[in-house]
DNA sequence: CTGTTAGCGCTTTCAG
DNA sequence: CTGAAAGCGCTAACAG
């Protein structure tokens, strides 16, 4: 059995409470202090969480609710979230939703069992129902890349309206009009950016083409086919804005199979700068996510919600983004 | 507050024993389990698992020590074993190294802190001292696809050398004497690949030429350096082994830079197959590793070690391997 | 600053 | 099958 509070006190003479004091920092005469440490490194003592959790009622855990753990995307937020919380001695216990609403209910069921102090969510959708036990609960939750509905929860996210639409803008200065979109529209940042593209080309004035929004899934099979459809096209776009990570997949992988090349008989614009990135060539203008910020900014909020304890107003957290410039657009006449 | 056990008892005028044996499966009189079911029912009640883990000293929580979570393979791997254990009830913490040792280390104290009952880790290298406090502390330890050098833990993994050992043959067959390989001689599976490779050259009495072997660091930069240099050899190899997915995806980068094709110029042969290789023209041929079977068996051998609680001996759960084709292979004369 | 005394919510003897 | 009582390891009042 490992050493527990009581055999600090036979060896310092001390008592319970002088020693939990110095566990959890407070004031202890020197001489005590000398004493307990020593007993401390002598018999490898180590604080038992679970007993403390029992009467703090806090666990020091906190449960990340990811829609998907096989994309990258994810993975990288994920190391940033555990980054973060690391470093303020929070563990961080992570559930996959599987891109299912029912698993995501089970898995935040799961949590609030396990009393995690809180949840970062990276929802499967807007409609977060499921999240409402949380806020029953009261375990603070923090919502990341995608928002709620009805703005009942704590958000950090981008401007994904806005990223979209400096990247069609990027697109149209550099003189293309005709400018396809391949879009998935099962989901909020799809949906968000493709409303960021219909601006930039309605305040340009170009016609809005029906036949050049392939929407679809997020996926790379559907990037795939939306593009071929693009590319199919008795007059085809000039350029196209390829809405996320695996639709880019998708349709970088349709125009390798035609004999058409980036940039010089079509434009690419993407989005992402994930691993991916370095082996499509040429290299692809995308537009880029604060990543790193948005898993501490999350942290951070979430850590803050803890601390306080009282329902606050929910408040988003909106990052900038950025065109990174690659060697996929050319400019046209 | 959310109800206890006590609330249950006052509702119920059953005793705190009773209840507890129902809530643990123990057989009650049809009487009583019918009070204590509408009592838990009206109060919403639910166990208190931390309370729970104090007496039983168990959590039903599992570490999982990943390298890195960036990786899309381990990504892939998290997805299984967090299910498999979700299945079971159990949940479970991850951990980030980003493929550092001392970050390993301290992670494993973190784990031992959160008392979970067992971990799973997939180690920065075989070198696995900052588990042995785990070992120490008795907490069972299951590792995946890379195994400890000294063989004190579980482990469950493929074959590398001889799944590399096929994929040479698989070329070797058809025709290639000229076979390159690029290779992370910086971690255990690229090196046991590099076996393999090597194997399979001399068993078909092929010279192993030293300049036809790249080896450097597992990363997508080394793979595409790697690529290079055999490329540009006078006499180029016409096939060439990509010992992982970073290297491969570095590989097939490099080749994108020439004016080679493939298969017409060159055959290829990868290793894992994921996402990266949907967006690869021509479509690789691979070894496929059995992703979830090995975080499936990785997770039951795991709780079997919870469950049996004694020290046995540490076995290994080698998994198979097969060949996926692509069209990146030609046959020659 | 230190010690005493109660619990946190649950399981687990041990009688009955 | 059921109940009373003890205790998991720790923190938190409250006196002193």
């Amino acid at each position: 059995m490992a050493a527990t509070i009581r055999d600090i006190k036979e060896q310092t003479g001390l008592s319970l409470a002088t020693i939990s004091k110095y566990l959890n920092g407070g004031n202890v005469l020197p001489e005590n202090r000398m004493k307990i440490e020593a007993a401390i490194k002598e018999l490898h003592y180590e604080v038992n969480e679970i007993a403390r959790g029992l009467v703090t009622n806090r666990t020091r855990t906190v449960g990340v609710l990811a829609y998907s753990v096989e994309s990258i995307f994810n993975g990288t937020l994920l190391r940033h979230i555990g980054n973060s919380l690391r470093k303020a001695g929070y563990g961080l216990m992570i559930c996959d939703s599987c891109d299912d609403p029912k698993i995501e209910a089970e898995n935040v069921n799961f949590l609030l069992g396990k009393k995690v102090d809180g949840i970062i969510a990276l929802p499967v959708s807007t409609e977060t129902d499921s999240l409402k036990s949380a806020k029953k609960a009261k375990v603070p939750v923090v919502l990341l890349d995608r928002p709620s509905r009805d703005a009942e929860f704590d958000c950090v996210r981008i401007d994904n309206c806005r990223a979209a639409y400096q990247a069609v803008k990027f697109l149209l200065d550099n003189g293309h009009k005709r400018i396809g979109i391949v879009c998935s529209r099962t989901e909020y940042t799809g949906r968000e950016r493709c409303k960021g593209y219909r601006k930039a080309m309605e305040e340009a004035g170009c016609v809005l083409r029906k036949e050049y929004c392939a929407s679809g899934t997020h996926s790379i099979e559907f990037g795939f086919e939306g593009m071929s459809r693009l590319l199919s096209l008795k007059e085809r776009p000039t350029a196209v804005f390829m809405t996320n990570y695996e639709v880019a997949l998708g349709a970088v992988m349709a125009l390798n199979k035609t004999n058409l090349h980036c940039p010089e008989d079509i434009s690419l614009m993407g989005f992402d700068d994930l691993i991916m990135s370095h082996v499509i060539h040429p290299r692809l203008h995308m537009v880029v996510q604060p990543m790193k910020e948005m898993g501490e900014k999350a942290a951070e909020l979430l850590l803050e919600r803890i601390g306080s304890g009282q329902q606050e107003m929910a408040m988003e957290i909106v990052l900038g983004t950025r065109i990174s410039e690659g060697d996929s657009v050319a400019e046209i006449g």
